[in-house]
DNA sequence: TTATGGATCTTCT
DNA sequence: GAAGATCCATAAA
């Protein structure tokens, strides 16, 4: 099924089109108590001009600094004192631009999510931006890992011909740049955290 | 099924 | 000092 990491080259071209490519990818994590499979199927973009919702719209600070970065870097942020968002950074250095990953859907070491992650619903593991990084064990600790040569977290090509039925629609929870048509989720998946 | 408020804390003004 | 790229429990309808 798998076929091979994705490269720099992947990561490092305009934003929109990664974060709509990145679905369908496989997201792999390594724990303490083993792999975790899952497939990306729900992200946002957040960009560097007119984008006021974006962390880098103010500038390079020392919580955004890893967007900054250039792509194939892990942008892991605290939010609301208790959560973590796991971002993918995208283009090329000093760029400021970065892909949300919202949902993912479990593939294998399920057994491994659900000790991180207590729900009584399957879906509700990792139909989320803060519930995937509790499902998977993604801390700030994360922040600034390259998915091109970790060994703990990267992402893979599927051999998966199929055509996947993408959505695009408006963001969500922020309150600035609403109406930007940056969000993308696959059609009909039950883990896609809203319609 | 949808709406609402509370939890909780780091970062930046 | 206030604001969050959220989640969950509880209440209402």
């Amino acid at each position: 099924m798998l076929v091979k990491r994705l490269e720099k080259s992947f990561y490092r071209r305009d934003t929109k089109l990664v974060a709509k490519e990145l679905l369908g990818k496989i997201l792999y994590r390594k724990t303490e108590y083993g792999e975790i499979l899952s497939k990306i199927v729900e992200t946002e973009a957040y960009l560097s001009c007119n984008d006021e919702s974006s962390h880098s719209y103010i500038g390079k600070t020392k919580r955004n600094s890893a967007m900054f970065e250039e792509g194939g870097i892990v942008y892991v942020y605290n939010i609301y004192g208790m959560y973590q968002c796991l971002n993918i950074v995208t283009s090329t250095e000093n760029k400021g631009e970065a892909v949300l990953i919202r949902a993912v859907e479990p593939i294998s070491g399920i057994e491994i999510i659900s000790n991180y992650r207590k729900v009584k619903k399957e879906k509700d593991l990792t139909n989320g931006p803060s519930k995937l990084c509790q499902a998977l064990n993604i801390t700030i600790e994360d922040n600034f890992q390259d998915l091109i040569t970790s060994s703990n977290i990267f992402l893979m090509n599927t051999n998966n011909k199929e055509i996947l039925d993408v959505v695009t629609t408006t963001r969500v929870g922020i309150t600035k740049s609403v109406d930007l048509p940056l969000r993308f989720y696959i059609k009909g998946n039950k883990f896609v955290s809203k319609r």
